[in-house]
DNA sequence: AAATGTGAAGTTGTTCACAGCT
DNA sequence: AGCTGTGAACAACTTCACATTT
């Protein structure tokens, strides 16, 4: 659930301190979610505190870990190299929670970017080939609108499930994928919708 | 409401086509939802179709336009230019929904950046003289998590209203702000949690 | 006949209140 | 006494069923 990764990073820090043990009140307000929230949210992971005392840190850490399967690092890959695409591939944040992207594709895989790119960049004729061979399961997509629905259909067809999509269009995928969209303009739309004065 | 863009968007082209009338089946399959959802949300900005008929393409891009405030351009700042805010400085899609980026702003303004940047770009020094003057309500923050919170602070202070934030900390606004939260990082959690085998 | 608008039912998610451990 | 775990109340959102209009 989208909150456990909030949880995980506000948990970092005390982790590294010797901190023992944390009651739900002090994570939640941390995590700025209720403490009744917090604790239906781990205990629903089957997680177990200590009555009077809080919920053990270290061991908090590693049960959300778990939960989020992020004791592995999970392969992705990204498919168009824009601007968007060239500043995720250098996004750090992606490998903090455990991700790392093995390569990214782009239609025009030797165009000049001015900037260096720390990973092999692809045409999309060997799409298919590469996902095969290192059995990646999700990827990011940031190509133009018109694109989007043919990348998504062909990254489907080499059996990717999961995929986070950056282009501002309605994608159709089958039920057993998961679609994941990032819609920039809406953010700010939903922003603006609520502060006219 | 976060749907109704999405809605325009389809709209957009019909518009330009000579269709006159769509059906809540058409559009809503268009848009990704139910036909019953779909009739609920206009029923709820008070639009009306025509019973037997659907509703008139133009009328309803007009009301949903007007229902988001986007037919005025609404100003926005962005505060922090690296990677991502490189690249959210020129991606297309912010203009093409209403927004209009006016500045950037960085500790480091006029740091080398290879890419030739469209907008002015100021210190933080210059932050609370420019938002008054141009009274912005809107900002983007893409700074470091460290520095995140004392961005945001900054910019209540100056009276900004809503705040879409992409660092991935959990940020403490008073109540009047509206904080709206992108954690790339998140989104991909999302997806990797849903398709383990 | 075709398609909307809407009350009612269903579903999901959040908060409360408090019993029960430590 | 302090703090968790959880059934029950509540709230928000979605879907259904169908009466109603053109």
């Amino acid at each position: 659930m989208y909150r456990l990764s909030t949880y995980l990073r506000c948990l970092a820090p005390l982790c590294e301190q010797a901190t023992q043990t944390i009651s739900s009140e002090a994570l939640a307000k941390a995590a700025g979610v209720k403490p009744t929230q917090l604790r239906k949210d781990l205990a629903y992971l089957g997680t177990f505190g200590t009555r009077g005392l809080g919920y053990d840190v270290k061991d908090l850490y590693q049960q959300i870990t778990n939960e989020l399967g992020a004791s592995r690092l999970r392969p992705v890959i990204l498919i168009g190299l824009g601007n968007l695409g060239l500043a995720l591939l250098s996004y750090r944040g992606f490998e903090k929670e455990g991700f790392e992207i093995l390569a990214a594709f782009d239609i025009e895989p030797g165009r000049r970017r001015n900037k260096e790119i720390k990973r092999p960049v692809y045409g999309m004729n060997q799409l298919a080939e590469f996902v095969r061979a290192h059995s990646v399961k999700m990827a990011i997509v940031t190509v133009p609108a018109e694109a989007a629905q043919g990348v998504v259909n062909q990254l489907v067809e080499c059996g990717v499930l999961g995929i986070l999509n950056f282009s501002p269009v309605v994608l159709h995928v089958p039920k057993n994928v998961m679609l994941n969209n990032v819609n920039l303009a809406i953010e700010l739309e939903n922003l603006s919708y609520f502060i006219r004065e």
